[in-house]
DNA sequence: TGTACATCAGTGAACGCGCGTTCACTGATGTAC
DNA sequence: TGTACATCAGTGAACGCGCGTTCACTGATGTAC
C-alpha cells in the first residue's frame, strides 16, 4: 500500500474512513475509537494528534456524508434541469442512492445521535443538503395551482420524511424486510404522492 | 411507596421501566443495565434473577412495546369502523401517538438494533401489529379501481415508512426540527397520498 | 551535498472507570404439620 | 396458632475487560545554513 512507516502519511482520513466501515458494521453503538485506530494501524493514542476524541470523529464522518450527501443530490437536482418533475424525481433517487452506498455515512449522520448542530462546520453541511431538497420541491410547487399547494417546506418535509423511512425500515437488514426493493417502495410512493398533488397526471 | 423491602415485589417490571426510561433518555447507546439496576433500587447481579442479560432486557421492552402499539392500533382501526377510510386514518394517528406517548418503547422497538426475530414472542409481537396496518391498508384498497389498485403491502409499507420518518426527522428533538408539528406533518403527507391514490377527492 | 536542529506524528505504558457477569451467601416469605 | 423448613429474591464482593484519555517519550521528516 501506501507509506508504511512511522508516519502514516493520511492517518486522519484514514481515520474516519475506519470508523464509518465499524459505525457500518457495527452500529454508532458499537463503534469504539481504540477499535477504528487499531483498523487504521495505529495506537488509540495517536488519534488525538487529529481529532478532539471519540464524538468529534464520529462527526467529522457526519460531516462529509452531508457534504457528499448535498453534492449528489444537487448533482442530480442539476442534471434534471430545466424539468422540475424530472429534476425532483432525481434527487429522491439519490438519496436513497446515496443510503444504500454509504451506509456509514448516513448511520453517523441520522442514527449516531450526534447533533447536527454540535459544530457550525456540521450545521452548515446539514443546512447545505436540506437547502436543495427544499430548492427542488420550491420548484416543483411552481406547477401546483396556488390554492392547493402546500408549503414548499411541508412538501419538502414529507417527501424526506417517507424516503428516510424506507431506508430505515425497508433499506436495512433489520428483519423487517418487505417484498418490494426499497428503491421501487419509494419510487412508487413518491409518484403516489405527487399525484396526490396534481403533479403527474391521474392514470399513466 | 409500594413495598420497600429485601423483596422488592415487582422487581421484573420496575426493571424494564426504568431500562425504558433510560434508553428515552440517553438513547440505546447509553442505556446500561447497571444503571437500569440501580433505578430499581437493586444490585445489578439481581437483574440475573429475571432476564438472561442486557439484551434481554431490551428485547422485552421492545416486545411490550410492540404489544401495546398493536393494541393501540387495532383498537383505532375498530374504532373508525365501518368507515375503511376513518380506520385507516385513526391508525396512522394512533401511530403518531404512540411514539410521541412512548418514546422509550419507540426507540427499543426501532432503534436499539436488535433485531425483532431474537426471539418467537417478540416477532410475534411485531408480526401482529404489521398486520394489523395491513389490514387497515388492505380494507381501504378495495376503493381502489383494480388496475390502479397497489398491493396492500405496497400500500401499507409507504404509509409506515412516512410515518416512521416523520417520528425519527421531526418528532426528535435532533435539531432537524420542521416548521410545523409532525402530527399536522403526517396527516397531511397521508391526505397528500391518498389523495393520490384516488381515496379522497381532489379538492376538499 | 552534508550536517544541525526544530517540528511534529506516532509510541507505549499507564490511569481510573464503569461495564456485564459470576458466585457463594443471606434474609424474607410462605407453606406443611 | 406456632414452629420447622424449603424456596427463592436479593446482596455484596469480586472478576476480567475494553474503554477513552493522559503523558513523557522517540523516531521520522524537512528545512536552514
Amino acid at each position: 500500500m501506501a507509506k508504511r512507516g512511522y508516519h502514516h502519511g493520511n492517518l486522519r482520513q484514514a481515520l474516519i474512513d475506519a470508523a464509518l466501515e465499524l459505525i457500518e458494521a457495527k452500529g454508532p453503538t458499537g463503534f469504539t475509537l481504540s477499535e477504528a485506530a487499531k483498523q487504521a494501524g495505529v495506537t488509540p493514542a495517536a488519534v488525538y494528534r487529529h481529532f478532539e476524541g471519540r464524538d468529534d470523529l464520529i462527526a467529522e464522518g457526519a460531516r462529509q456524508g452531508f457534504e457528499m450527501f448535498a453534492d449528489l443530490i444537487q448533482y442530480a437536482y442539476d442534471k434534471g434541469q430545466p424539468s422540475a418533475l424530472a429534476a425532483f424525481e432525481a434527487t429522491g433517487r439519490a438519496y436513497l442512492a446515496f443510503a444504500r452506498k454509504h451506509p456509514g455515512h448516513y448511520i453517523a449522520m441520522f442514527e449516531s445521535g450526534i447533533s447536527v448542530n454540535r459544530t457550525p462546520e456540521l450545521a452548515a453541511a446539514a443546512a447545505r443538503a436540506r437547502g436543495v431538497l427544499e430548492q427542488a420541491a420550491a420548484d416543483l410547487s411552481q406547477h401546483i395551482p396556488p390554492d392547493r399547494r402546500p408549503p414548499a417546506s411541508m412538501f419538502s418535509a414529507h417527501i424526506w420524511a417517507m424516503s428516510h423511512g424506507v431506508v430505515e425500515l425497508y433499506a436495512r437488514n433489520t428483519g423487517t424486510a418487505s417484498a418490494f426493493p426499497p428503491e421501487d417502495l419509494l419510487e412508487s410512493g413518491i409518484g403516489i404522492y405527487l399525484r396526490g398533488l396534481g403533479l403527474i397526471p391521474p392514470d399513466d
